[in-house]
DNA sequence: GTATTTGCAAATGATTTGCAGTGCT
DNA sequence: AGCACTGCAAATCATTTGCAAATAC
């Protein structure tokens, strides 16, 4: 589905700032404000912070976005996908998307808890193999 | 280990505002920037925000506290203790610790990706029993 | 045409810092 | 005694808000 059209499904204009850090996103993968700030500003020198601000906090609350929280980073932003894990190189600081079955996790949590589990976040921390090759 | 035997260990001094808040982390597990400030006002009232933020910064980066950050919420700290999940109520935004054998899936991820994985980090959204009894 | 959205500037909220005084070891 | 630590106030940084003008549909 088109940008544009996720948007009008939400009851979004799909205004030029809003399609701009969608795209900033989706080139991106995940990026924090100031990475969003930045990279709109290449394309949409006139956005301005407040736009962004305003812009994500309804995109999270709509579900479009979601925030992609790490511990000592910088929150992140990630087009909304299917449930995956992230890999995160704790050199350079970059993130991937992992897709990886995780019934069977969810499972054994769900029988040791006797809890219902509704939902897992998951990270993996690496070295990613530029990093590892840099050296 | 005692607290002031954690500190001494990392080369902080003892002082009764550390001492105070690891009491408090301890006693509650998790707790935000707010959670900490409201509970070590009881039994310590002038205890200044700037010496809270100064100390977590301080233990965060000695490793004496990690942080637990988690979507949707404030972030939260915690003692730092071995290799463990969280469990969290999307209800009452309860948090508990989980212990779970994270062997295997790291093992899994590894095989995957083709990289070394140094650590994991995984929390299961739950409703938590009084949750569920109290509807 | 109208309701939403935007940009700007100002307001608010969160965190950090400088410094003089205090207290741990 | 000496250096690390604290509290306070001010500075800085991050986020939100009010409002008039612009724009999506």
């Amino acid at each position: 589905m088109s940008h544009v059209d996720v948007l009008k499904l939400h009851e979004l204009k799909a205004t030029p700032q809003r399609l701009c850090v969608l795209d900033v996103l989706e080139k991106y993968g995940h990026a924090t404000l100031e990475d969003i700030e930045k990279y709109t500003k290449v394309k949409f020198s006139t956005l301005s912070l407040s736009t962004i601000y305003r812009n994500i906090n309804e995109m999270l609350k709509k579900g479009i976005l979601s925030e992609v929280k790490l511990a000592n980073k910088k929150d992140h932003y990630e087009i909304t996908k299917a449930n995956h894990a992230h890999l995160v190189c704790i050199q350079c600081g970059k993130i991937e998307d992992f897709t990886i079955n995780t019934q069977e996790l969810l499972q054994k949590a769900e029988t040791l808890t006797c809890n219902k589990i509704y939902n897992i976040t998951l990270s993996f921390n690496t070295i990613c193999k530029e990093c590892l090759s840099a050296k």
